[in-house]
DNA sequence: TTGACTCCCGTACATTTGTACGCCTACACT
DNA sequence: AGTGTAGGCGTACAAATGTACGGGAGTCAA
């Protein structure tokens, strides 16, 4: 898949915005980010625009103001960056990053129970599908 | 902890070639790094001058030659890193980027072993360990 | 002592990122 | 009709990042 330019830390917040709300004015996404932190109205116009630019939203114009709609998934940018995270930190494996997470201590005592469950569920994911495919033709 | 600049993603590649080999001419840094990926000398010298002002990394001369430490702890600097995406991506909360690392399926049937383990771990260190200390004192 | 080498260091420069100004126009009132 | 207002759009600009050139100084051999 001919990769789009990665986000930046800056456009990764106005992203995660814009997936939270849907398709919404520069407007609405100002007074979304102005909650977290200081951001002039000008800055975030041209953080959407970038955002457009590299193919990770669009836009049209509706009546005087512009809607911004994501078009990439959440999902895809977050194994994306989550990808170069770990090869950038890891070398590419994943298990160190986990190991990681467990044992930094922000996992809460009912988290457990899932993680246990997630678990399961991966294992006999693998037991009974030796060999994953995306599309299940037979 | 006055909190040195973030490492960029350069930056980081560099810096972890100095963790796993320890104090190392450029030269030797740079050999590394050409392993991975085509990169100039002098691109890696800035670097690791870089490294050295952010106060990742110090150096000295030894006869002709500049030897660079790492300074800062890999442990350190992961974990920033990781928070900071984090933070990012899942607005702080821990468990939905495990989740995402558990079912990308990455991880491999040993690695549930293990796994299992860290979390029966992780359980009875919280039943055990009301209030967790650096400093086990008592 | 003259090359040929090696390695440091200052410096440069394009691109990306963070942040924002200010003009222009369509609309909304008076 | 005249003026204030909201929002788009082009544009700017400093800082950070990625990448690298070329001068100078020490070193070794002929």
């Amino acid at each position: 898949m001919g990769r789009r330019q990665a986000l930046s830390k800056g456009e990764m917040d106005i992203a995660r915005i814009l997936w939270d709300i849907g398709p919404a004015s520069v407007r609405q996404v100002h007074e979304l980010a102005s909650q977290t932190r200081e951001i002039d109205f000008a800055t975030v116009q041209t953080y959407l625009r970038r955002l457009e630019s590299k193919g990770y939203a669009s836009s049209k114009l509706n009546a005087r103001q512009r809607i911004y709609s994501a078009k990439a998934k959440p999902q895809t940018v977050i194994r994306d960056t989550v990808d170069e995270l770990v090869n950038r930190l890891f070398g590419g494996r994943t298990m160190p990053l986990v190991r990681h997470l467990i044992e930094a201590g922000d996992i809460q005592p009912n988290d457990i129970i899932e993680l246990r469950q997630l678990i399961d569920d991966l294992e006999s994911a693998q037991s009974v599908e030796p060999t994953p495919r995306k599309d299940p033709q037979s």
